[in-house]
DNA sequence: GTGTCTGCAAACCATTTGCACCGCC
DNA sequence: GGCGGTGCAAATGGTTTGCAGACAC
């Protein structure tokens, strides 16, 4: 169940000297629940008020800070726009329609080929869980010209 | 000489209906002499200023939207703070370091491969000029573990 | 009890917008 | 002279911070 993960990670939490409090069971479980896995803080925010009235954003973003250091959360600046944020799970990139917004995740052994030979070009080290490549999804590369 | 390029410019601005005023001749000169190709609009006001104090942000905003839309400039979100622009010239994709934040051109032609196979498999047209590859540079993956 | 979290308000930064005036075409 | 550009101030949106009280450990 979503409460034995959301222990699992209290528990993680707890060990790195942090505190398991209701407000931070109430994020991870609202971020478990949530039917899209990329996340504002905004969202996270709408999310545990319907658990919580009266929960306030800074508490949110001191929230997701510390579980992005922590690497159970990772966050994803996609554009100008807010950044977006998902329990951390398998490695994978993310592909952002320039059109619609909509965030789709990519095969992990994408850029492969091409960190290696960035790495041996370069020495850039590609960070396959914050690179975002930008484009048209499909939907809309079929609407435009 | 730089001025050329300058002209060039104004007068695709020009061509396009727009207005070739004194502040964006000042403009297009500041980005052309600049010594970084990855300019704030930050920068640009305090490049601007230098000839021309008394010069306003929300006109390097508006200036920058206008070259932007003609394609000349070419602007770039990376990481969460301030997007920067350069000048178009041969396309390519853009390096940054998550440690240091500097920005690195890399090979137009690097992300091909990706490319085909993101088209066949799900439709996704990359944009190259947009699409910005996150890491470590050589110097800091040198000096993290 | 002590150090971390939380609520709250205020500050912050990059950017956008509304409005009146100015000046290119 | 008409429309687009500019100066200016104020608003916006996302996020961060300072402080005082609350609570996990």
């Amino acid at each position: 169940m979503s409460d034995t993960r959301a222990d699992d990670i209290l528990d993680r939490l707890r060990d790195e000297g942090g505190r398991v409090t209701a407000t931070r069971r109430i994020v991870i479980e609202a971020m478990l629940a949530s039917p899209s896995h990329h996340l504002t803080a905004a969202d996270v925010v709408d999310a545990v008020r319907r658990t919580d009235p009266g929960f306030h954003p800074s508490t949110v973003y001191r929230t997701l800070d510390r579980l992005t250091e922590l690497g159970v959360v990772d966050r994803l600046q996609i554009g100008s726009g807010p950044a977006v944020h998902h329990l951390t799970h398998r490695p994978h990139h993310h592909l952002l329609c320039e059109s619609c917004g909509a965030v789709q995740e990519a095969p992990a052994d994408l850029l492969d080929g091409v960190a290696a030979r960035l790495a041996q070009e370069s020495g850039f080290a590609i960070n396959p869980a914050t690179s975002t490549l930008h484009g048209l999804c499909a939907r809309c590369a079929a609407a435009a010209p």
